[in-house]
RNA sequence: GGAGAGGUUCCCGAGUGGCCAAAGGGGGCAGACUGUAAAUCUGCUGGCUCUGCCUUCGGAGGUUCGAAUCCUCCCCUCUCCA
């Protein structure tokens, strides 16, 4: 093991706050000193296993503490998915059957160990002791924490001031997330700002049951694409790691020059000194915005699809949007046209081949001069085109397809 | 258990019998500009075989030539009282 100093500072990179960052030291000196490594817990929702790079913040993290040689716990919330989470704004979700966490739990497997090692990674889930629990032992546990006290957490008592429902299953979310650390007897647990309050509890229920309080850490919440909203999925605002190189490395070239030096900062493995550099040289003009933004953007899709895809990919890029060419690959569709001669109408097969989601929609891009035909704009919603032909589609700046329409339906 | 307020299109929020596919804002999309971006400006933003037709205003019925708007019942949320 490295020594203390050397692994806090790693620890301390990026991290938005450490509670308390003298009991992390004398833990890690502790284990130094046993040859005990930390557990090092972090939470999963299991409803969506598609991860994006605001997860990547704190999976990063995870993979610094597996690096220095402790122990890290991907603990999937399986038990408290059935709860649905009590941000408020998500409607009260259908339980998932096993089968379904099953699928999702591998789907994340497969996700997180693109950055931590498959060997030293325990994945676990909280349903092994949150089932067994009758609802004697729920009651106990909720008998240790106060209403007041969780009305304190600021997205509660939001709801609350506002007049919003709060349903009291809600409070038994950041409980059980508690009691978690509790059962695995976690040494730290890391989570997002958004999960502070959460973790926080953490501390209170393990010393509750006579453990000594883990240690928290919390990570800045990315923001998402707009640069404002946190990165989320529901907002589609989000750039997730399973995305093809092409579709990441777009979305990542399309972020506002300011949102890229956050993203450097949270994202990038580049060193303090350099990325100091970086901000001089920008200012400077030295360097070139769009520049710094493509070495970026190489740099994240490499970490998931590999050097060679990422530079690919930014080639590209350069190709489709600076000089305007087309792209080297562009999928190719068949379409068996039906409903007769409306089949042959160009908002159909826009339509059909997936560039607009409703005709209507399709018509509405037409008229606004965002559709070409074989390179011709088209601005009549009335045109048929013929069966038998080839011809490429362009949506937009961003949607090409190559389409051939077949005679008959 | 009682009294009151409220549920509108992706979101917020106007609308209290026809001029309502429903103001305004947000978000989103397209176009212009640019660095590929941001900012800014313009347009669009329920669906369809689109000068017209169909479906939408918590749900189900009803009144009416005509209902988001009126009536009845139901469901949901909030507030105050017990």
């Amino acid at each position: 093991m490295k020594p203390v100093d050397e692994q806090l500072a790693l620890i301390k990179r990026g991290v938005q706050e450490i509670i308390r960052e003298e009991e992390l030291k004398e833990r890690l000196e502790r284990a130094m000193a046993t040859g005990r490594p930390l557990k090092v817990k972090a939470g999963f929702d299991p409803t969506a296993p598609d991860l994006h790079l605001g997860h990547t913040v704190l999976i990063q993290k995870l993979k610094h503490f597996q690096d220095l040689g402790h122990q890290v716990i991907f603990l999937i919330g399986d038990f408290t998915g059935l709860i649905g989470d009590p941000s408020g704004k998500s409607e009260t979700r259908p339980p998932l059957t096993e089968e379904e966490v099953k699928v999702n739990a591998a789907t994340y497997e497969r996700q997180i160990f693109k950055v931590l090692d498959p060997e030293k990674t325990v994945i676990d889930f909280n349903s092994r002791w949150m089932r067994p629990m009758n609802a004697q032992d729920v009651i106990r546990l909720a008998a240790r924490y106060t209403v007041a006290r969780m009305l304190e957490r600021d997205d509660f008592r939001k709801r609350y001031e506002a007049h919003n429902p709060i349903a009291i299953h809600e409070f038994l979310y950041p409980l059980i997330q508690a009691y978690d650390s509790v059962a695995l007897q976690a040494d730290v647990e890391l989570g997002g700002t958004d999960q502070k309050f959460n973790l926080l509890v953490g501390r209170d229920i393990q010393r509750e049951y006579g453990q000594e309080p883990q240690v928290v850490i919390t990570l800045p919440l990315l923001e998402g694409l707009d640069g404002v909203q946190k990165m989320s999925k529901s907002l589609g605002n989000y750039v997730g790691i399973d995305e093809p190189p092409n579709e990441m490395f777009g979305k990542l070239m399309s972020i506002s020059d300011s949102l890229m030096l956050r993203y450097y900062e949270l994202l990038s493995d580049i060193s303090p000194a350099d990325l100091a550099k970086l901000k001089r040289d920008l200012e400077s003009g030295t360097k070139h915005p769009r520049d710094a933004k493509e070495e970026l953007a190489v740099e994240l899709v490499a970490r998931y699809h590999g050097l060679e895809a990422a530079r690919q990919a930014a080639r590209e890029f350069a190709q489709v949007f600076r000089e305007h060419r087309l792209p080297e690959e562009i999928e190719e569709i068949t379409l068996v046209p039906s409903g007769g001669d409306a089949g042959f109408l160009l908002p159909n097969i826009m339509v059909a081949a997936g560039t607009a989601p409703s005709t209507s929609e399709a018509r509405r891009l037409i008229q606004q001069g965002g559709v070409r035909v074989d390179g011709e704009k088209v601005m009549d919603v009335h045109l048929k085109l013929s069966p038998g032909r080839t011809f490429l589609l362009q949506v937009g700046k961003r949607r090409f397809k190559k389409v051939t329409l077949q005679a008959d339906g």
